[in-house]
DNA sequence: TTCACAACGAGAGCGGCGCTCTTGCTTTGT
DNA sequence: ACAAAGCAAGAGCGCCGCTCTCGTTGTGAA
């Protein structure tokens, strides 16, 4: 459960020994993240990291404490990456419901063109692995990003009304008195029928890059892509009514 | 890629050494079964089933060629046992929608109940396995089923005609002949835009039930049942009109 | 009824795995 | 200049999947 390194580096001593530090440091992170990308999460081998940037397999024990430590190191580091870039997608909007459309759109992507890594984070949980407490805070910034713009569309009035009324009236108390208190731990300020529809979206989402990149969705249809983006577009019109369209938006 | 044990059983000789055999074999998929279940699947491990039987690791390759094909094996048997209680809950009710109901509700149990096998179906690919195509069969059941009741409502003139229109005006061209040539291979008598609409509601719904087992619901709510029914009762208002509230069928 | 044969289970052994401990060597701060 | 700390390598432990060999035992045909 230690932290394997701070995270704030000290840039005081900057000695010979330091530096070295960091970049083997460096070296050891990308090649796990190599051998994470070829053969999966469940099968990172701690030796064959090694074997990979020239080093004992004993003296990776100098950098992590153990197997179980390197792999929180990539999964916080795969949810940072994910984040960047769906954080990244949504910025060069300005108008929410088309930020909203890009986050989700490369949500799916970067999970497509990351799958070990996607699979690190959502995939059945490695055997003998808990996610330790320090990877939660870089897991929520996805979720922030889509509450904060359904958010956004909620002060500006653009939530269907018709949604919003179904949504809260299928929300049973446990569940809303749940998300009230989630969102005051957060300092939404926005109902709780408009997270349960920003949650429902995102879910969906969620839910069709998990088949897709797990296999499940290949059965249905050969190009995935374009079912995606119709999942996506339902999602957004689910939010804002049916004038959302895919050209909504800048 | 060979079937390890052939699935019909042979009741002519009767020797002692095929009851035996039979015996053997039954007490090692349990012992597999429990393994599996206690561990999860990429931990799956011959010399524990081994010890579990009270056999030496060995005697355990005269019944498998190797830990894929024991993998595979109880790849097919958690399909079955899946698609089992998932048709049998759907079978409790004469009435389709409430038959989908059930069927949904219970796919989203039976993971809940038998979350290391589920695990094994859905999630995150086990390094260096890939199923083999005898697993398809069985995994198609569910999906069987669900298009099967949709195409139910279809044929009572009960599902949502302004649903039907929005989903078929969202289909792209490339999707619908995907699906058209499903329908035409699995004899499915219903438009394109409905099996769409049935693939939407059971993405949905796997995704959700991919969240709550693999842990990514509980951050939202401590209880997940209750938004897994909303979540279906939302499917179900999608497909026939927002008339379906929990109450209705049998 | 006898007997060659095939199925069976156990054991030894191969390389690979995570992890620990010990042993030298190098850098560091005093 | 020197003790202390950091570092890398090697040996070794028990685990893993898998192969091969060797007695033993049930089987079907002679």
């Amino acid at each position: 459960m230690t932290e394997a390194v701070p995270p704030q580096p000290q840039p005081q001593p900057a000695t010979l020994r330091s530096r070295r530090r960091e970049e083997v440091l460096g070296a050891i992170r990308a090649a796990a993240g190599a051998e994470l990308e070829e053969q999966g999460a469940a099968a990172l081998s701690l030796r064959a990291v090694a074997r990979r940037v020239g080093l004992a397999p004993s003296a990776l024990y100098r950098y992590f404490p153990g197997r179980d430590d390197l792999l929180t190191d990539l999964v916080v580091a795969a949810f940072d990456a994910q984040a960047d870039a769906v954080v990244a997608a949504a910025g060069r909007h300005r108008d929410p419901l088309a930020a909203a459309r890009a986050a989700l759109l490369e949500y799916r992507a970067w999970a497509v063109a990351n799958p070990a890594r996607f699979g690190l984070l959502y995939g059945a949980p490695v055997p003998g692995y808990a996610a330790p407490p320090e990877t939660i805070g870089p897991g929520a910034r996805v979720g922030d990003l889509v509450v904060g713009l359904v958010e956004q569309l909620h002060a500006q009035h653009r939530l269907d009304a018709g949604s919003l009324r179904r949504r809260a009236s299928r929300l049973d108390s446990g569940t809303a008195s749940e998300l009230a208190a989630l969102a005051r731990r957060r300092g939404y300020t926005l109902p709780v029928g408009a997270i349960a529809l920003g949650v429902d979206g995102f879910v969906r989402v969620h839910g069709v890059t998990v088949m897709e990149v797990f296999g499940q969705l290949r059965p249905l249809t050969s190009r995935a892509a374009p079912y995606v983006e119709q999942t996506v577009d339902a999602v957004l019109a689910e939010l804002v009514g049916p004038a959302a369209g895919p050209g909504e938006g800048r």
